[in-house]
DNA sequence: TGACATATATCTAGATTGCACATAACATAT
DNA sequence: ATATGTTATGTGCAATCTAGATATATGTCA
């Protein structure tokens, strides 16, 4: 492309521009299950369907800039954990009003610092996901509420989350993610524990622990968890820069 | 977000939009080395400097199809090889001039059909990649003339190239990449040869050899290469359906 | 026919994994 | 105190998988 073609292509007024928007599909492990963050749509078009979080991208925004801002502005969290580029949706009928090109994000949270969010808006919910997994790429996914009824997604938002859960999946075992879900100080049997809810497997016990301090990314913090009736385990930490 | 907030956010009028465009990092292999298709740029901005080809995105086009679109655009090619959505770059100083997000593609083809192509601006070079690994996530990347020549690129485009080398190693072991990049029938020395450019190392042939047969992937033909001054080796294809 | 280069098959040591079992640490009941 | 239950943690072993080396087969060419 010459740059007289692109001083064409590009002058604002030329054509239209489509919308850029950033979606989050912010997931957590509840009792064993994955769960998600959807918020309830009031309005036209897929009213009542539940949507991921999301908001437009600046016009002077990064894009992971605007991811976070979403995130804080919706949670009331503040900045931090875990946040990955998923993937861009951008399929001209994805939304029936206008072209919108959406880049996904993924974020991870433990629970525990999720729940302590103020959750801006009461629209906004954290729902099991039901996945079709393991028997390849499906990627078939849906959303329970708590009684455990079908909820319906919104626009493209179930391909998106079922993206977002192959993802996870797929980086489990060759990076640090599965410690985004986790408090700083876990035992081995929350870190289990969190493994089998992304793969919906449960794993060997011997093995799995075998294979984590081999892999070398924790420490042993010599403390052991408290208020157990049992032998309490050792609280074990991700070493410092083990980043991703 | 309400509708009402909503339809103040969407009104192409309210604020300005950014600009989509797909960039293409077309590869092969050549002479047991990556190489990708790169763009001389004439004019300001990096001027001289090599860019990805890529276009924008219409506004009633989907990203796959513009991708495609730009690629049968630049090598007069019909439609077809491996296409893949990679990343998407939106630091809003990326590029000097305005604001523009990229939704970055990679594309495979055999050196074969690449060499057959039309090639239809004569500012498209086939330049060969010199990356850093394996040494982990460097993803430092640079380009090379055919003289060794090393090249600028524009942009943020280098950081493109690397990340597209990272996702192909990735991936190599996981999918069937790799015949995408080899014509329909090829020798198991050609398919390691390809997995040798990919990392960037040598790898153990009866290991290799016996890896790929198990995977079920491909099946021989019965058929021999012609043409040796020794034994020829026995053709394989890929099994119909093995998709992705 | 024999030299030669490469494909293909076989062999073996090492690493990894799954599973069973033994032992340790803690709370609680007796 | 002592026994008991429960779970964490460590050990041992067999089965499986992996990498590398080595041997054999199969073609071309002089």
């Amino acid at each position: 492309m010459t740059e007289a073609e692109f001083l064409q292509d590009y002058d604002p007024q030329a054509f239209p521009h489509p919308s850029v928007t950033v979606d989050l599909v912010l997931m957590t492990v509840r009792d064993g299950k994955l769960a998600a963050l959807l918020q309830q749509r009031g309005d036209h078009p897929f009213k009542d369907h539940r949507a991921l979080p999301g908001g437009f991208v600046g016009i002077d925004e990064g894009l992971d800039e605007a991811a976070e801002r979403v995130l804080v502005a919706k949670t009331g969290l503040p900045a931090g954990g875990w946040l990955e580029q998923l993937y861009t949706f951008g399929d001209p009928a994805r939304d029936p009003r206008t072209r919108i090109i959406t880049v996904a994000y993924f974020a991870l949270l433990p629970l525990e610092v999720l729940s302590r969010a103020p959750l801006v808006r009461d629209d906004l919910e954290l729902v099991e996901l039901e996945v079709s997994w393991p028997g390849e790429r499906g990627g078939a996914i849906s959303a329970r509420a708590g009684g455990g009824t079908h909820l319906d997604l919104a626009f493209d938002h179930a391909e998106i989350l079922g993206t977002a859960v192959k993802r996870l999946r797929g980086k489990l075992d060759y990076s640090t993610i599965a410690f985004a879900l986790l408090p700083e100080r876990f035992t081995l049997r929350d870190l289990q524990a969190v493994h089998e809810a992304i793969l919906g497997v449960s794993l060997n016990k011997p093995a799995f622990r075998r294979r984590m301090l081999d892999k070398g990314w924790i420490e042993g913090t010599g403390e052991r968890e408290l208020g157990t009736s049992y032998r309490p385990a050792e609280l074990y930490r991700l070493k410092p820069n083990q980043g991703d």
